[in-house]
Order: C-alpha cells, then structure tokens, then sequence
RNA sequence: GCCAGUGUGGCUUAGCGGUAUAGCGCUUGAUUCGUAAUCAAGAGGUUCGAGGGUUCAAUUCCCUCCACUGGCUCCA
C-alpha cells in the first residue's frame, strides 16, 4: 500500500509513505455508518469480535468441511441402500464437497484494517470514522494477533493476491447494540392484600418459581393473572386466541397479505371502534389539564440524544430511505418529543406540564414468533401522555391523579384488570405508605416486583394486565417514574451517556431536570379491541357478551316483522340516526326469529322489533342487550314492549352520557346495502 | 430469531397419489311471518397458501418460501 494524494482536507497523519504486508494478510475494509458513531469503542469492540469470528471461521473451515463430507458420504450410502429396498424414491442424494485448496492455505498471518467508504451509502462524519480503524487494530493487537491499520482520507495504491478458497471473501454488518452488560440480580415477587398485608409468592429465579404455590384463596381470575405474569405462560390454552376470529367475523380488523407481518388493515367497523376510542381518551386526558402535540413518525441517527435509546434495539426497528439519508420509524414518540422538550423554556410554575400525543403509529419490528393478533403488532395505535413533573413529590401526585384517570378509562370499557407495580426495594420502602394506600382502594389483591437496584431508566413502573380468554395477560395501561432522561448525561457501565437536557427554571434563577412520567392512561388502541373481545370469550358461559353500547360500532338495530312495517322501521331509524345514534335496519326478506338471531351474533346493545301493533300505535318493542351482566334465566336481553320512541331514546341517551358520538356510514344503515369486506 | 403445528369456495369443513364433500352465507323464486336459524332451486373451487421437485398423473409425497397459531425468547 503507497499514500499518494490526499482525498480529504484533514487526513489521518501516518508516518510511513506505505505498508508491505507479506504472508496470509486478512483484510478487512471498514466503513463506519452514521448511527455508529454514537460509540466509537462499542463499535469497534464489535467490529473486532465479528474478525476474529471470521478468522475462527477461515482456520476452522478445513474441518468443518471434512466432516460435513463425511456427513453426506454417510448420507448417500444410506441413501442407495433404501433405494435398492425400494423405498423413498426421488430423493436427490447430496453432492460430495470437496475443498478446492490445500488445507494449508487456510489460515491469517496478519491483519489489515483499511477504510472502505465505499461499502456503504449512510457514512459517519469523519472526523469520528477516523478512530475505528486504529482502534480496531489495538483491539485486535491485544488479543494476541498481528495488526495493521490503513490511514484514513488518502488516494492510495495497492496490489492484492487473492487465494480464492470458499472463505476468502466475505461481508459482515455489524450492527450498533449498546447491550446492557450488567448481569441483572434476582428480583422478588409479593403480592399484597387488600388489608395492606404483603406475602412473599417467590422470586425470579426458576427453583423459586417451581416451588411458588398461588393460595387457592384467591379468584381464579387473579390465579390465571399471576401464572402468567410470574410463572409464565404455564397452563394456558394451545388454542388460537379468540379475538382473532372475532375481529374477524365482526369485520374490524384483518390481516393482510400485501405488508409486513403485524400490520393490520382496518375496517368500517373497526375503524369506528378506533376512532371513537381516540376521541374518547383525549377528551379525558384533556379534561385531566393535558396539552396536545403531534411529532413526526421517522427521526435521524445522527443526533446522538436519540441514538442512545435506539441503539438498545437495532434489530427491532423499521428503517426509512430518503435520498441519501436513512431515519427509524419510531417505536415511541419519547425521542422527538423529549427533544421537543428540550428545545423548550420551561418555567417551574408550570410543571406538571402534561403533554399528550394520539401516536397513530408506533412501529417495533417484534420477532416473528411473538406476534400475536391484535395483542401484539408490529404498527400500532398508542395514546401517549407524558407529564413534566418538578421533583419526585410533585411526580408522585401526578402518579396518583393518573391512577385514578386510568382506573376510570378501563371501567368506561367495561374492563377489570390487576395491578403491578415493579419498583426498587428501597423505592418501595421509602414509599410503601401511599403505595399501599392505591392498592388497598382497589379492593383488590395486587402484584408488585422490587429490584434490589434501578436497572432501568425509571424507578417505578406500573401495570394493568388484562386476561385474555386462555389465560394470557397484556398491560394496557402502564405508567413509568422516568428519573433520567431529563438529564444531561448519565454514568452507564463507567461511560458517560448523553440525555436529553430537559430543564426547568424559576424566578429566582434555579434549574432543574423534571421527572417524567410515561403513561398511556388507556393502552395501545388495538389491544384495547383485543381486551374487549378476549373478555367477552373468557366469560362467555357466565356474562352476556358484548361491547359497551358507546363502543358498538351499531348500537342499536331495528327489525320489521313483515315487509308491510319496512317504512314504519325505516322512519323509526332515521329518526335514531338523526340523534346521533347509530342504528340500522334488518330489512330482509327473513323471519323475525332469524332476525333475531342476526342482531344477537352481532352483539347489537339495543333490538327494537316493529309489527303490526307498533305500527299502529305509534311505539316500539325493544330487546335491551344485558351486555357484561350475567345471564337473566338463560337469557341475553330484557324486553321492553311497546313504548314511544322518545322513552327508547331516554334509555339510551343515559348510557352515552360522556362519551364521543360518532356517524353510522350510510351504506351500514341498511343489512341489505352494508358493505362486506371479506367475501 | 429458534422448535413444533396449520393453510381446501366469503366462513366452517370432508378427502390425502387418479382434477374435490357438505353445512352456513350469497343469488333467484315461493312465503308476509311476533323475539336465536321458513322452504325450494341455483351460482360459487379455473393458482386446493406460493414456487420448485419426484411421478404417466400431485390438493395428497419431498424441498424452499410466505402467512397464521402454540411454546421458548422478547415486550425500550
């Protein structure tokens, strides 16, 4: 290798004019990609491992391939043998490998760093590309083997000889991961009692958690809910979730052949359902003193505020190409709206500032196998709220105004759930006193996780799982006591790691970092749906099931018992509709019974039959759904026969008191003009 | 991502080497009916998830891929 002009402004100084390696040179050309230079060394380290992987992988291969022919020898000779017994026929036997050089050649002498920008279109600055090189080559240096490095930012000329055996040539995509390398110590699970008294139930450990017996004093309900948050999955069903055929026949939500796995297409239905949800939780969080933003859905690698958190997680994200630069879609708003804030003058009179953000999509590329439905989506649909709390007392009511905001929103669904809180052992002793007060209110018995240190960046963190029909559980609500992104810089594994910088300041001229609370009062909008339906499946023998009459995407249908009603019916629905209710019309050619039947598989909250007799009198026959009650002597429905319509109204009116009001499409008022999307 | 299972008209499903069975739904006709399924007839599969292979012949056997599901892992 000979310098021979530079390419850049600034090249690396190198003292000698050039480099001659003999022998069995490994040559590794380097590019250094944007997100990469958030941590030099970290990528290095890794860029290192990955060679000396390589170089394992070059020395080893001589082996490896004479026992993967010894492997096919075997299996050819088993292979003809059955043939000649005359079974299994056309099976092409495997081809012998053979190496194509002398095992000799097989090995590296010495190692050659030398910068490449070439291999990629998303290069760092290079000022900071600049380091790896030399960094790597005293990496590699200590551990044992001969190493050089190519100066960055010349024109140079160079001679290679290839050996062109199998792995002589080979490319490798290291990948930024800032992986926690602290072993995390065992934490301890309690549950506590409604009467504030705390038992031990067992710790993380997998001894601890096979000897762990859940008391046969509790409900079923919160057995099921600790066997799956603590003890895993142990016990549930194998069956297919039932939401998923639900979301299906209901025509809310599908799969969808042409995107990638977790993204669901939406459907009239469903979309109702979603928006309302939307409008719903937004008027309570604003009622609660919330703001509203909207930040963009993709951000930059190159702002090292953001890198940190992103670089946890390469594999899970989505990456966008835009001209010559690349950005993740975000799995959360956190990073640009943290960067909002802090880009923001905050004043301390302010605090706590509640910012709430409808995240129509957050994207976290989740491995293939946990998919699952509606519980778990590569796109979703998350209310965000985050609260700007001045210091930790100021967090903690903030906290306890949120738990009661969260509570309200799950019982509006018509949803029970349990609660978790995971904290440090000395957070919950410091606290326990207004802790236990939140879970006694519950009049129920609660779960909590205390680790014996903060391994995240909060130092508390709240659940509500909801059970599904087998016995799976998935949080909607969660709130988190963010105590470190505010900050400007954290110590982490002995690196200084930069925070975003969010500050407060009075008149008086003092600052500080808030503390962030992270909630979603009300959980991703999607898992709300599957927590509707995987509740209506899992009581089904015992309740009447059904959504909540505001949620119905129709809530109420009108049937005609002959075809001489069908005007009478139609001007009953009009009416309804007229008021903002969403209300259709059985307007086929079928039996009473059959209509029936139909409005009952749907779920629909309110059936108001219309004959001869209604017709006459000017009134209405209506079946009220007892959704989320149990059954009354078998039966789904109470019957309220012949009222005037404006008494109807009067029932139904009550039941919406405070919730969104949405439009039935008008294709849906009619069965016989509703649009179906799966047939 | 790993291990296992599943994939047949819109839905539920029979078949499993010889081009496919039924019910629901749909369409049409009859019926005008009082609270969970009226009767009859008809259409609907031209790729039995996709691609490749074996075979005279593949929905059926083999391989690869895709999707979905369960378990593991994971859930910022």
């Amino acid at each position: 290798m000979k310098k021979r002009a530079p390419a850049t402004s600034k090249p690396q100084e190198y003292e000698e004019d050039g480099l001659q390696l003999e022998g069995k040179v490994l040559v590794c050309f380097v590019s250094v990609e944007d997100q990469d230079t958030f941590d030099v060394k970290i990528i290095s380290k890794q860029a290192r491992d990955e060679i000396i992987k390589a170089i394992q992988l070059i020395e080893g291969f001589p082996e490896r391939i004479e026992e993967n022919n010894a492997e096919v020898e075997k299996f050819n000779k088993g292979l003809v043998k059955a043939q000649e017994r005359g079974f299994r026929e056309g099976e092409n036997p495997k081809q012998l490998k053979k190496l194509i050089l002398d095992p000799a050649m097989y090995k590296v002498d010495k190692i050659l760093v030398y910068p490449w920008a070439h291999l990629s279109n998303f290069l760092s600055q290079e000022s900071v590309a600049m380091e790896v090189c030399p960094l790597i080559k005293t990496m590699m240096e200590e551990k044992g083997y001969e190493a050089y490095f190519s100066p960055f930012g010349w024109y140079k000329a160079f001679s290679l000889d290839c050996l062109g055996h199998e792995v002589a040539e080979m490319y490798r995509d290291v990948t930024l991961l800032l992986a926690s390398t602290e072993v995390r110590a065992s934490s301890i699970f309690k549950i506590v009692n409604p009467d504030k008294s705390i038992e031990f139930f067992c710790d993380s450990t997998e001894e601890s958690k096979k000897k762990a017996k859940i008391p046969k004093k509790y409900s079923k309900d919160f057995r099921d809910f600790i066997k799956s948050e603590v003890l895993s999955s142990r016990g549930a069903g194998r069956d297919e979730p039932a939401h998923i055929k639900l979301m299906q026949r209901f025509e809310l939500a599908d799969f969808d052949d042409a995107t990638d796995a977790g993204n669901f297409r939406w459907y009239t239905k469903g979309l109702l359902m979603k928006n309302l949800l939307r409008e719903y939780v937004e008027n309570k969080v604003v009622d609660n003193g919330a703001i509203y933003v909207d930040t963009p859905v993709m951000y930059t690698v190159k702002n090292k505020k953001l890198t940190a958190q992103t670089a946890r997680f390469p594999a899970r994200t989505y990456w966008v190409h835009s001209g010559n630069n690349r950005y993740l879609l975000r799995f959360a708003s956190d990073f640009l709206l943290f960067n909002m804030f802090s880009q923001m003058n905050i004043r301390a009179d302010q605090l706590p500032i509640r910012a709430y953000e409808y995240e129509q999509y957050a994207f976290r590329r989740e491995q293939a196998g946990e998919l699952a439905g509606l519980r778990r989506l590569r796109a979703f649909t998350m209310p965000d709220l985050h609260s700007l709390c001045k210091d930790l007392p100021q967090a903690v009511e903030e906290f306890k105004s949120q738990f009661i905001l969260s509570n309200k929103i799950l019982q509006d669904f018509g949803l029970k759930s349990y609660m978790i809180i995971r904290t440090t052992e000395k957070f919950w002793e410091e606290n326990s006193e207004w802790l236990l007060d939140i879970i006694a209110s519950e009049n129920e018995p609660a779960l909590i996780e205390l680790w014996p240190e903060r391994y995240y960046y909060f130092i508390l963190k709240y659940e509500r799982p909801i059970l599904s029909a087998q016995g799976h559980t998935a949080c909607l609500c969660t709130n988190q006591i963010d105590v470190e992104s505010a900050l400007d810089f954290v110590e982490q594994y002995g690196e200084k790691r930069q925070k975003y910088d969010i500050k407060w300041h009075d008149k008086s001229g003092e600052t500080g970092h808030p503390i962030i609370l992270h909630n979603s009062p009300s959980g991703a909008i999607e898992r709300i749906v599957w927590a509707l339906l995987e509740t209506s499946e899992r009581y089904k023998d015992t309740k009447v099931p059904g959504f909540p009459t505001w949620l119905s995407p129709i809530q109420c249908r009108v049937l005609s018992i002959s075809e001489k009603e069908l005007p009478y019916a139609e001007k009953i629905a009009d009416a309804i509709n007229s008021k903002q209710i969403r209300c259709d019309i059985d307007d086929r050619d079928e039996k009473i019974g059959k209509k029936i039947r139909g409005a009952e598989i749907e779920w629909i909250p309110y059936t108001i039959v219309v004959g001869q007799k209604e017709m006459e009198n000017n009134t209405v026959s209506i079946r009220k759904r007892l959704t989320g009650q149990e059954f009354k002597d078998g039966n789904t429905n109470e019957q309220i026969n012949e009222i005037p319509l404006k008494k109807f109204l009067k029932i139904i009116e009550k039941e919406l008191v405070g919730f969104p009001r949405k439009q039935l499409p008008l294709p849906f008022r009619k069965i016989s003009s509703r649009i179906s999307f799966r047939q």
